[in-house]
DNA sequence: GCATTATTTTAATCGGCATTAAAATTTATT
DNA sequence: AATAAATTTTAATGCCGATTAAAATAATGC
């Protein structure tokens, strides 16, 4: 158990690190924040960051890597809710946003994924195909089972993922405003969606 | 005429460097670019770039100001048209769309704002807002004249401004595709705003 | 053609920031 | 308490890329 809690511990912190890694990215941009930003707000020295990362490359990578992780969980458990397609949009985008605005921290959405080295972008690009495509099928499914209009699902999930990813960008409210927008706004993307009955 | 003709060019060179560095940003993100890649691109070295913006930051500023000008030409357009609020919105959405992804060439949507100088971010700051609240009057007046349902301006602008702002991440086509992007795209937008007739 | 102005290049400089190595300190183990 | 392992700091190093100054070339006006 020793062993398991230093572990424990190291990847605590690692999070932590990650955590707010991708708090200083959202805020101040990319270039923006130094590994010194992102250590002070830990109390730390930029240095001590080496002890959990490779780089700054690799800061970047894991915090793709996360963001990819709140995704997937969230639609994970709204399909594993066994609802028909549109609720399943609708349960997707308010976990998601929970997770998004929630205690779980912020995610960084960025446009850095060119500067990653090739290996990495290559994964994570996978990944964000791999979470797009799914999203997809989820589409499919409601169509199929008349929840859903019939659309054309490539861009219908583009649009509704663009309203997503881009939350960050204005929200910087408080966790009232935050809930409401939990409640809210999976709705409004919604609407769009609805298959009209007897059309 | 001469005069004239020295500050056309210079303006016009001026205006391929945005638009290079637009690209580069889009392409590699703002990290990835250095100047020596924005010159490259038109032939020059990156020294040259100086005799067109006074450093990288402005250069980033132009960028963001020119994307500004982008969008409220495209609203201001549909505006003039005299439509009702929901036919003005698709109208702004296709224009917009036709301008991002046509021969206007990219505009760079990106996270680089709060690395700007005070006077700059402030400058892009208010810009964007403006062109927020713009739209979201638009979908007022929708609702006055009973052409958009009844909705949460300030969060449905948002979600629809998200759609249009991340379409740059995703989209990577021909002209061809955009052409259908273009037609194809308001509408999925707008679906979601169509007032129930007797609702 | 000559002078003037506009544009670009060459060749340095310069600083910030990522990165590293070794030392110091804190924490765990027995 | 003593040793070892884990964590952080101090203090350099190095490099890339932005920036600048001065020189060179190209364009323009007379």
């Amino acid at each position: 158990m020793a062993k398991n809690s230093v572990d424990t511990r190291f990847e605590l912190q690692r999070d932590r690190v990650l955590k707010a890694a991708a708090h200083c990215f959202n805020q101040k941009g990319f270039s923006g924040t130094s590994l010194k930003d992102v250590a002070a707000m830990l109390g730390l020295t930029d240095a001590a960051l080496y002890y959990y990362v490779k780089n700054k490359e690799e800061l970047v990578y894991l915090c793709y890597l996360r963001a990819a992780d709140v995704g997937r969980d969230a639609m994970q458990r709204a399909i594993n809710e066994g609802l028909d397609g549109l609720a399943t949009v609708n349960r997707y985008l308010e976990l998601h946003i929970g997770l998004m605005v929630g205690d779980h921290g912020p995610v960084a959405i960025l446009s850095e994924i060119p500067s990653l080295k090739p290996r990495h972008r290559d994964e994570v690009l996978r990944l964000s195909r791999q979470h797009s495509r799914r999203f997809e099928e989820i589409l499919e499914r409601g169509i199929a089972d008349g929840s859903i209009c019939d659309c054309d699902v490539r861009m219908t999930g583009n649009a509704i993922m663009g309203s997503l990813n881009w939350i960050p960008k204005w929200f910087h409210g408080d966790a009232k405003t935050a809930a409401r927008l939990q409640r809210e706004f999976p709705e409004i993307l919604c609407r769009g969606l609805v298959a009209v009955r007897g059309a």
